[in-house]
DNA sequence: TTGAAAGCGCTAACAG
DNA sequence: CTGTTAGCGCTTTCAA
């Protein structure tokens, strides 16, 4: 625990109140219904309050009272420094913060240990709901989140939660589309990168077991729309190596991409299921001397700015603005007669890292 | 009922109690203070409060008790939003996060939109504490945090606060590095594109008249450590082109390039107190054609990752390293008897963007 | 080990 | 326009 200490509270509304007079009311009244005092008597409440040091209403004695607390909760997978590191997580954020903003809203972001299981801290955010950024389906926070009887909205994943908004793109059709750019470029050699597909921390080959037991929609979609586009020019999923990498990192992308090509140095083009991790495979090309499209192919999801500056081939999905939805959903007045299900849609880029696999690779297509 | 989601709170602490016949005390002693009560019956409580659906003690009635938000405040200068867009503020949040993290802190962004003055937001936020980034020195949000009675840790600026701890860096000490690394090289036609120096929307040159006014401490500091380089070598800081931009942006700094250069074709070296302005000067010389740094020198200041992806001559700060200072100021038990001050180291990094003028633009050095 | 009592600081009817 | 009356839901001495 923290040793934060308040400052001793030097004046309350009651105490304001009985200095001048008048009743606990009127103080209120002077701070949050000015039409319901005459004018120079709020004046001379606020000016006493001035010279008292009284900054006005606490607002935690507020919110009980009210109960609302002005803040939105946010839930992340990952430690809370991740929110400022990843640049999807970031636009998201960004897109959130808009929407928060513009609806005078607090933004809180709850402190997690991915390492240590505490869900205290989800318990005792002051917030008014909830938005869940991209967490695991059995993530215990995410399960105290669903406790607090608060408003909640998910972005990503996890997918159908009873009674809970969510907002997501079409990620398999997103990598579908992806696929198919692929192979009627000739690849039939193809290797992947994922992200992490359970809770366990695990670095290696996922095998179509493991592929199939992923707690994480987002990748379990993002390989079955690949898998989809392979299957219509008949490669067999089974062949194909999925390298996958518990942080999310471009040097845990990197070390991946030296492993798939390590164990199968015949793939033609490396498709990663995170720009971040294709921006890993491209920094593993380059120091390997492989030039890319020439003798790889590249390609990634999301579209983040990064990833526009490598002219990087990737499917991108409006970042800001599945985050700027999410709040709105969450804060928006009115009556939700059902659980509201949003899907944005993606965009095949078609950047500089993709094109036709060397001829010498495309003999050997039969894979 | 289904209590699963919606805004009605199923139950309460007090009736839980009644529910099963025992005091408040008992209850909230199976949650605060396990060792207070026998197992039995603890887990007896807590069986019947998942059968009733109670989350356990409403967090702001708790807050209200204890008179601890378990959030700590943070104040922007910019809107939310920025937060997640500019990279130096990006690399101080994960410091603080990582802070708030490792005390089990909340990071409470506080919403508040630089067009409408509104300081409710400020006086709304239930945390026990604030941190500033940035802000000008008469910024009435700011002044609003220091009415309320909690501690406050500023970073940056304002400087010089009564009663609030600061971390920041050498900004004028850093410039002077950077400047003698200039003068050095031979560089004395230099031109200057700076951030915002006041409360009002202004882009344009900055006289001197206007440079002295700045309520913004950090630009006054990098522009005064750049003229105390310059005094050395003999040149006049009255001759010496500031442009001004209001947004901080890559765009923006483009055009002040564009207006700095139109108005002082001869200037040999572009500094700029950001490296923002720096990354949008050198857009700038690509569009025009001009080579950096063979026709034109470009610095920057901050040190931010995509400065160093683009090889840029730059003062780096430990920008991660200043949040995580902010957040433990704050959030570290024990007396503080005095203000503290903390002021981080910074670094001249030499890139590829700086290097001695063109012998012609030396000829006339002595402007 | 448990309970009764006393608020934390504030807002919101409802009267006057 | 102003005051009176009730709590919001919880923690915490202090006794039993």
């Amino acid at each position: 625990m923290s040793g934060l200490q308040n400052v001793r509270r030097p004046a309350t509304l009651a105490s304001l109140a009985a200095e001048l007079g008048v009743s606990r009311t009127t103080v209120s009244n002077a701070y949050n219904r000015p039409d319901q005092l005459s004018a120079p008597l709020r004046t001379r409440v606020l000016e006493a309050a001035r010279r008292l040091g009284y900054p006005g209403p606490d607002p935690v004695a507020r919110s009980l009272r009210t109960r609302k607390a002005g803040a939105v909760g946010l839930l992340l997978t990952e430690a809370l420094s991740y929110a400022f590191r990843d640049p999807a997580a970031t636009g998201f954020l960004e897109g959130l913060a808009l929407a928060c903003e513009a609806a005078g809203q607090g933004l809180l972001l709850v402190p997690v240990s991915p390492e240590h299981v505490d869900v205290t801290a989800v318990l005792q955010a002051g917030v008014d709901g909830f938005i869940v950024y991209s967490v695991r389906e059995d993530d215990p926070h995410f399960l105290a989140v669903l406790e607090r009887p608060v408003p909640t909205v998910v972005c990503d994943q996890p997918h159908g939660v009873e009674g809970v908004d969510r907002v997501g793109v079409d990620d398999r059709a997103g990598m579908l589309c992806l696929a198919r750019h692929l192979t009627g470029l000739g690849h039939r050699r193809i290797g992947v990168l994922c992200m992490r597909l359970g809770a366990g921390r695990y670095d290696g080959p996922a095998d179509q077991e493991r592929q199939l037991g992923a707690t994480y929609p987002v990748q379990r979609d993002r390989l079955a729309g690949l898998r989809d586009g392979l299957a219509e020019v008949g490669v067999d999923w089974a062949g194909v190596p999925v390298i996958e990498r518990f942080l999310h990192s471009v040097d845990a992308a990197e070390s991946a991409a030296a492993e798939l090509l390590t164990a199968h140095p015949d793939v033609s083009a490396i498709v990663c299921t995170s720009d971040i991790l294709a921006l890993g495979a491209l920094r593993y090309a380059t120091e390997r001397g492989l030039s890319v499209p020439e003798d790889l192919t590249v390609t990634g999801f999301d579209g983040v700015p990064e990833a526009a500056r490598a002219d990087l081939t990737t499917v991108r999905q409006p970042l800001l603005e599945k985050g700027r939805v999410a709040g709105e959903m969450l804060l928006e007045r009115g009556e939700r007669d059902r659980p509201r299900r949003v899907t944005l849609p993606t965009e095949l880029v078609v950047g500089g890292t993709s094109a036709e696999p060397r001829a010498a690779q495309r003999f050997f297509s039969g894979w």
